[in-house]
DNA sequence: CTTGATATCTACTGGTATATAGATAGATTG
DNA sequence: CAATCTATCTATATACCAGTAGATATCAAG
């Protein structure tokens, strides 16, 4: 079994991409995890601090991810394709990217998270540019970033039209121009 | 002076595009008001029914703009830039797009918001569409969609950077190709 | 077998949320 | 003038929220 404090996180993951960071409480992860809400403070002192441990510990799986596409899908187009599949299997649990809904909700969340979520981003930034570098493209940052914004919007529609094709049709053309 | 009711719901869409729609009380908007917060349920008896008026009276502005664009602005490629240039203008205040917020709270919102909210996203794109036509597009339902996408997806990104330049980047390309 | 760390509990505080009931002052209308 | 409507108030209900203090249980190390 998962040792607690890894519950209380991936259960607030589910929570924040569905109903957002702020549309559950410490009454939600404690009714779902079964203990009491103050056994929740224990683990995490402060609301502010679960949401500085998942955005954190989104980007390094992230990250891992990365590293193990990079590793083991050889063509980039391959590994493109993989993460917006990844993406895509949210819209089927009416879920969106978590770094996005906290991009949304940005304005009530504190610096150290705003850095942290800033660095996400530009950490999926580079990767991509990376994979149209060996694609070929000509401005590689340029259309990593473009490819993130139309990922992140896509999501949104594609969740209200509960439709997850929304996503491949908001991402074709990226790779093959 | 505007209206009591008409000042609540301007102050309600300037919380919504800045901490969400479940990121300000009732209380918010009484203070700002300068009534009680049982006055701003005589003019919108539920929060729900704010969330609607909200977004069906975003949706007619919406239309207005187009109408006003169409008939004042010759070039299709003109309308288009004086679009973004709207939302552009959200970063500064911190602020993204309403129903992208809105959509992003999807989890919480009523089926009668919903399908308001999915009502304005196809009206942006019928839009979008007819002018994508006028510049010659091969298909474009397909480019108007990536262009919302896009462009939502970009304004989280530009206020998460306190740089609105990340919008137009996002959407470079798609008038000129 | 005692100490100290870990993890949980009970019980509580102070604050905020949405919402409703009932009263009132002033304008409008028949 | 009487009835009604509009817009507001006071007061309250009900529920939830984040967070804290302090007691308790378990267990491993010394």
């Amino acid at each position: 079994m998962t040792d607690t404090k890894t519950r209380i996180l991936d259960l607030a993951e589910n929570l924040t991409q569905s109903k957002g960071f702020n549309g559950f409480s410490y009454l939600d992860l404690a009714a779902e995890v079964g203990i009491k809400t103050s056994s929740i403070h224990y683990h995490y002192k402060s609301k502010a601090d679960l949401a500085l441990a998942l955005v954190e510990r989104h980007r390094e799986a992230l990250e891992a991810a990365f590293k193990r596409l990079d590793d083991d899908v050889a063509n980039p187009a391959d590994r493109l394709e993989s993460i917006v599949t990844h993406f895509k299997g949210y819209i089927g649990e009416e879920k969106i990217c978590m770094c996005g809904m906290m991009a949304a909700e940005f304005e009530s969340i504190s610096p150290a998270v705003r850095k942290a979520l800033a660095l996400y981003f530009r950490d999926f930034q580079n990767w991509l540019a990376k994979q149209f570098s060996a694609l070929g493209h000509p401005n590689p940052p340029a259309v990593a970033l473009q490819y993130v914004s139309a990922l992140e919007g896509s999501l949104l529609l594609a969740r209200l039209e509960g439709d997850a094709s929304v996503v491949d049709r908001s991402l074709d053309g990226f790779v093959n121009t």
